[in-house]
RNA sequence: GGGCAUAUAGCUCAGUUGGAUAGAGCAACAGCCUUCUAAGCUGUCGGUCGUAGGUUCGAGUCCUACUAUGCUCGCCA
């Protein structure tokens, strides 16, 4: 708010201090009571050689007695200034308070907080990245709802974002899996259900494994061959991956997700051989045990492999690999990979090692790392069959948002309940990767995730549908009264419970921004879920279309309006969208 | 063994650049639907902030050591 900023002007000139100083100082007292500004004076006591109690006092007289024009025209916005221990602390008029941010909220109207700061730029967020031929599961969702909505960060402010899927699809895995359908592949199930048929034929040639280790060999070599352009392992290659992207695609659509570029690292394999030529004339590249490696001891960083001992490529090579494209390909301002906590060391290797070669900006490339979904007794695994499919848990939980709605809502049409229940439903698996900093590892728990009540999106999305509810609800007049609001009425929302509501909303402008800059949108999650919260204790208490007097009813109609908006814009950038009526 | 995380209420988690009496949700218990949607609201219960030192007017927050857990440390991705 521009008060807080006007607030600390005064106080540096008082104090001969830098503007920016003061502002960093000035706090949020914890409860309202208190006050809504808050200046702790504990600091100055050194310098003054007095207590604080005595700085604090002392910067009210000056206040009061400042006859300057701009501390004159403040103070007409100040209720009274008290002090409390070491703190001065300001209450802002409360019809002035509801004015200002009001009206800050209509002229943000749907996109609150949004900035241009991105004008110009681009960035390059890497997320989802499943293996081809296994199975969708809920650690691929959380890198995926992460990554989606760490895009419409960007976009939110004017950043051009390019998507990019990186998808797992080389590498020896691939050798297993053709000498597995060589021996056991069933045509018929593999185009009735590819995934399931391709995880069987997996998980089987590890079972046989165990007892037959040359399977293993024999696996490298086909991969080998594929590498080399095998006729018949590239057949079957594509093959698998035809199928595959097919049944990620089906995802991607149901959660309204799209990709600029879904070039996997094959793509990228042919492009390692560029990067080997360039780091031997660097003299970067070194012989060991066979294999070649970039020493990264000046990083602290254990050697970085490129080449291994057979000649044939690795990860790393590929993501190094993939940098260069991207840069040359796109001319990122910032290339950002949403992967998995274990992949740390690996970026740290990768960003080292191109930063070594010479990479212009290399604190452009940022891994954004996420915690690993887990069960309690331990790690997901493909190969145990130990998983849970994506699709799987959001068919659970919209199955279970339409009994609700059903319940709670006889006579809703049952074509309507079906689009009602898709977006709840998904929206409440979404919220559930989000709400929480993004490197915590999660522990799968049904009960959890179908856990509709309290911090969830679906009190999130009920929010939302009490304050359109209220619009379709208002009569003509007050709507209208609402739309032409002048600074009069919306200085009638001074009630505790009000000034509570107008600071959460207030509050949400900045969250944005630091959501972005920490690439946690959990950050934006935790503050509509205050004005969800705070508006609902409101709503409880209070009449809106039936307040005491047109006036009042209108400006509270108005803030309902401002929590719908704010709380729906934090939830689109989430990627939920919400919803009218449940 | 080296490196990187994490440790806050019974459970899941917040906790701004160090600031006032450490906060939510879930669970438990007690209430509130003839009133704008009860997926809601109100109240009660619940804490040596892993341990021990240190810095500071002030530490959940910063520093050191230790303990526990997880991840990682060249030929998987």
């Amino acid at each position: 708010m521009r008060i807080v900023n006007d607030i600390a002007v005064a106080l540096a000139t008082y104090l001969e201090e830098d503007t920016s100083d003061v502002v960093m100082n000035l706090a949020s007292p914890p409860r309202p009571e208190m006050g809504d500004v808050a200046f702790p004076c504990f600091r100055l006591a050194k310098r003054f050689r007095k207590s604080p109690h005595d700085i604090a006092n002392n910067l009210k007289k000056h206040f009061e007695a400042d006859e300057c024009s701009d501390t004159v025209e403040l103070l007409t916005k100040i209720d009274r200034i008290e002090t409390a221990g070491g703190y001065l602390n300001f209450f802002i008029r409360r019809d002035f308070l509801a004015q200002s941010i009001m009206r800050e909220s209509i002229e943000s109207g749907g996109r609150p907080g949004k900035s241009c700061e991105g004008e110009g730029k681009t960035v390059i967020v890497e997320y989802s990245s499943p293996n081809i031929a296994k199975p969708f599961h809920v650690g691929h969702g959380f890198s995926t709802f992460l990554g989606e909505a760490i895009a419409n960060l960007y976009e939110y402010a004017g950043y051009k974002v390019e998507r990019f899927n990186h998808l797992g699809d080389y590498g020896t895995q691939f050798g297993k899996l053709i000498v597995a359908w060589k021996l056991w592949g069933d045509i018929d199930a593999l185009e009735a259900s590819p995934i399931d048929e391709l995880t069987r034929i997996y998980v089987k040639f590890h079972d046989v494994a165990e007892t037959k280790p040359e399977l293993e060999d024999e696996a490298r070599a086909a991969f080998g061959r594929l590498e080399q352009g095998g006729k018949e392992e590239t057949t079957l290659w594509q093959r698998f991956r035809d199928v595959s992207l097919r049944e990620f695609n089906r995802i991607y659509e149901r959660v309204g997700i799209h990709f600029d570029n879904t070039n996997g690292e094959s793509f990228y394999s042919p492009l390692i051989a560029a990067v080997v030529d360039e780091l031997e004339k660097k003299n970067l590249l070194v012989e060991s045990d066979g294999a070649h490696v970039v020493n990264l001891e000046e990083f602290d960083l254990n050697p970085c492999l490129i080449l291994k001992s057979d000649g044939s490529t690795i990860y790393a090579s590929r993501d190094i690999a993939s940098i260069f494209y991207r840069r040359r390909e796109y001319n990122f301002d910032r290339n950002i990979y949403v992967v998995g906590i274990p992949q740390k060391n690996h970026f740290n290797q990768v960003f080292a090692v191109v930063e070594k070669m010479g990479f212009p900006n290399p604190e452009s490339n940022v891994h954004v790392a996420f915690g690993t979904v887990k069960f309690a007794d331990g790690a997901f695994s493909t190969r145990t069959g130990n998983v849970i499919i994506l699709e799987d848990l959001l068919d659970t939980s919209v199955a279970k948002t339409r009994a609700i709605i059903e319940t709670n809502n006889p006579t809703m049409e049952p074509s309507e309940i079906d689009g009602i229940a898709e977006k709840i439903g998904v929206g409440a698996v979404r919220y559930t990767f989000l709400r929480n900093g993004r490197e915590r590892d999660i522990v799968f728990s049904w009960d959890d995730v179908l856990d509709f009540e309290g911090d969830s999106a679906p009190y999130l999305l009920y929010t939302v549908t009490r304050c359109v509810s209220l619009e379709r609800k208002a009569p003509e007049s007050l709507l209208e009264r609402a739309d032409n609001i002048s600074d009069g009425e919306l200085g009638l929302l001074v009630s505790d419970e009000e000034q509570e509501l107008l600071k959460e909303i207030s509050r949400f402008p900045h969250s944005v921004l630091s959501a972005r800059e920490a690439h946690e949108p959990s950050v934006i999650m935790r503050q509509i879920m205050a004005i969800a919260r705070s508006f609902n204790t409101f709503y409880h208490n209070a009449q809106i279309l039936r307040a005491e007097n047109e006036a009042l009813g209108a400006a509270r109609l108005v803030l309902a309006q401002a929590v719908g908006r704010t709380i729906s814009a934090g939830l689109r950038i989430a990627g939920i969208e919400p919803v009218e009526k449940m």
